[in-house]
RNA sequence: GGCCCCGUAGCUCAGUUGGAUAGAGCAUUCGCCUUCUAAGCGAAUGGUCGCAGGUUCGAAUCCUGCCGGGGUCGCCA
């Protein structure tokens, strides 16, 4: 149990105590109490807002309720003081054993030191990437990558079960041009004349080896054949192998998914069919032809009478339809029939998209609303585009001229832990800037370098140690001081960043609270240039030394207990 | 035009789900290398939290309306 939750089962108990007194009425809401750190540190080390919070609905003024309050938080062990500030906050200064205490428990519990049972084994279903499986992994896929993987890794460690999930869009238009790219290659490795590739196929040269498997596979069989003979199997053939190198791109970034669904086997199983009588037999679905689009008609507009999901009875702007004119399914129809797949096996579901899908939120939010009858909570995550730059200029790219920069290409360039951090330095909804000449610099405005540069610092400190031939006896904690103590206090917030970060799904917080931790280790480290007895290693205090030591392997403990939830290693020296 | 994000120091961004005097880095100005990594540290300067209302003990945070930037609008995926 982290020293935040602890201290909230304190002040829980404390107010038990004032209810059993009569001071406080029973039953008060006491969701909107908390416990956190006060932004000024000269406030004390825990503050509590209970009595404000509470004194309206309890019918009493906050500074007595505060005063009750306090009397009581007094009484315990690890309370040094207890004093009211302000409007009637309760500030609270913990013993500096406590904080020893908290330091010890950083060794003890090591790479659980932050770990949390707050999902309570809530499952919660991941699904991120979702590339199309016609192409390799592009940067445009990469941030959605990174932050996916890593919320389901933080959720994890918060103590829900997750399942991380990717949905192959094997079912629709884009597959079947796939395949006639696909064809041409075939035809080409047989020896055929193929010319340019036409407008509207995929240029890419990664389906050149795509299309010498399938000679290899079919001979000369399917040249000049029409169309309706091959591209079942070759589109099958096509999708199988775009999402062998989606796999292996993944990797690269060190991703993995637990599930792979496919839209077509959704399809060929009846799901959407499913789902379409039962929102039918409630009423959600009914045939009816679609609004004109808005501003400029399109030529070709006429109305039709299609199957549409009353989404605007959960907020959309219009109905949506489920089928095409034509009697197959609209992405959506299948996209629905999918999430309800989804929330058979989950309690949460987490959608991660690009922003430019953010026009379809509402009607997929409506379609698992109508389906789960409200039962599931599902969040989509919408992640903001990244901007290419080398250099301060924009990374020229044309997606359709096939000259698109790739996962691969980047991550070969900058390296895994690279990528990965700098994706997580910017909150998801904002949009950001990764420029490849920065995010490898070697300072301290390159977070990665920063976090990094501290923790091979206090890897290097063992080895001086060693090195230094010094027989180190059991750290003395009583020995810290309150620099020492303060590093402790920041170290001892990991539990309260990870829970706050999980809850809000946010994972860049711990990139930004590793950034704040580096920062107080190196201006303690820095100390010594100063005063050279504030230094770690002192050959002729082998005590100091060794609890100097025992500190600052506990932040090194912190940062990689951090940088394992960004899926980045810890560096124990810089190159 | 509708919807979704964003707007915080000169620049790039945080801001603990409504808390106390709004914080970092860069830039600018000062100071610190006989040293465990100075690839670093310390200090100073810098703010009408886009604007105007509202909600309450209390608003950068929640609500409404504007303004500015980006995205999006389809029987596409």
């Amino acid at each position: 149990m982290s020293l935040y939750t602890r201290f909230t089962a304190h002040l829980d108990a404390v107010l038990d105590a004032l209810e059993g007194d009569g001071v406080l009425p029973a039953g008060l809401n006491r969701k909107p109490v908390t416990v956190e750190p006060p932004r000024d540190p000269s406030h004390g080390d825990l503050a509590t807002n209970a009595a404000m919070v509470l004194a309206k609905p309890a019918g009493t003024n906050p500074r007595a309720l505060a005063e009750a309050i306090v009397t009581r938080l007094q009484a315990l062990d690890e309370v040094e003081s207890a004093a009211i500030a302000g409007p009637g906050f309760i500030n609270l200064t913990l013993t500096d054993p406590t904080w020893r205490a908290e330091l010890a428990a950083i060794h003890a519990d090591a790479d659980d030191y932050g770990r949390s049972d707050i999902g309570q084994g809530v499952t919660v279903n991941v699904e991120y990437v979702s590339a199309n499986p016609t192409g390799p992994m592009h940067m445009g896929h990469c941030r959605g990558a990174v932050v996916g993987d890593a919320l389901a890794t933080l959720l994890e460690y918060a103590g829900h079960k997750v399942t991380r999930e990717y949905y192959i869009n094997d079912a629709g238009g884009q597959v079947d041009v796939l395949a006639r790219s696909v064809h041409l290659r075939y035809a080409q490795a047989l020896g055929k004349d193929v010319g340019a590739i036409p407008e509207g196929l995929y240029p890419g040269d990664y389906l050149v080896p795509v299309g010498q498997a399938l000679a290899a596979e079919y001979g000369d069989r399917f040249v000049g054949a029409p169309e309706a003979d091959w591209l079942v199997t070759f589109r099958t053939f096509a999708v199988a192998r775009m999402m062998d190198m989606i796999r292996d791109d993944l990797a690269l970034l060190g991703i993995h998914h637990d599930i792979f669904s496919s839209e077509a086997e959704l399809q060929a199983a009846g799901k959407p069919d499913e789902a379409e009588a039962w929102l039918r037999a409630h009423d959600l679905v009914y045939d009816g032809v679609l609004e004109a689009p808005k501003g400029e008609l399109p030529d070709d507009w006429e109305p039709v009478e299609l199957p549409l999901f009353r989404s605007t009875r959960f907020g959309d702007d219009q109905d949506r339809p489920i089928r095409k004119s034509n009697g197959s399914w609209t992405y959506f129809g299948a996209d629905m029939a999918y999430h309800y797949q989804k929330a058979q096996s989950a309690d949460q579901l987490i959608d991660i998209w690009g922003a430019d899908h953010a026009g379809t939120v509402k009607r997929i939010q409506a379609a698992v609303a109508a389906l789960t009858e409200g039962r599931a909570r599902f969040d989509v995550k919408l992640i903001q585009m990244v901007r290419l730059l080398r250099d301060g200029e924009p990374v020229k790219m044309s997606k359709r001229a096939g000259n698109f920069v790739t996962l691969a290409d980047v991550v070969r360039e900058v390296g895994k832990d690279v990528v990965r951090f700098t994706m997580l330095t910017r909150k998801a909804d904002a949009q950001m800037d990764f420029d490849f000449a920065k995010v490898v610099e070697a300072s301290k405005d390159n977070p990665v370098f920063y976090v990094q540069y501290a923790h091979a610092r206090i890897a290097s400190l063992g080895r001086r140690a060693e090195e230094a031939g010094i027989v180190l006896p059991a750290p003395d904690l009583s020995l810290l001081g309150t620099a020492e103590l303060a590093m402790v206090k920041l170290a001892a917030q990991f539990p309260r960043v990870v829970e706050g970060s999980a809850q809000a799904r946010e994972p860049h917080r711990i990139a930004f609270y590793l950034n704040d931790l580096a920062s107080a280790f190196h201006g303690w480290w820095n100390m010594g240039n100063d005063d050279p007895r504030a230094r770690v290693i002192l050959a002729d205090d082998p005590a100091l030394t060794a609890t100097r030591l025992f500190l600052a392997q506990g932040i090194g403990q912190i940062i990689r207990n951090g940088l394992t939830l960004m899926g980045v290693v810890a560096l124990t020296e810089m190159q």
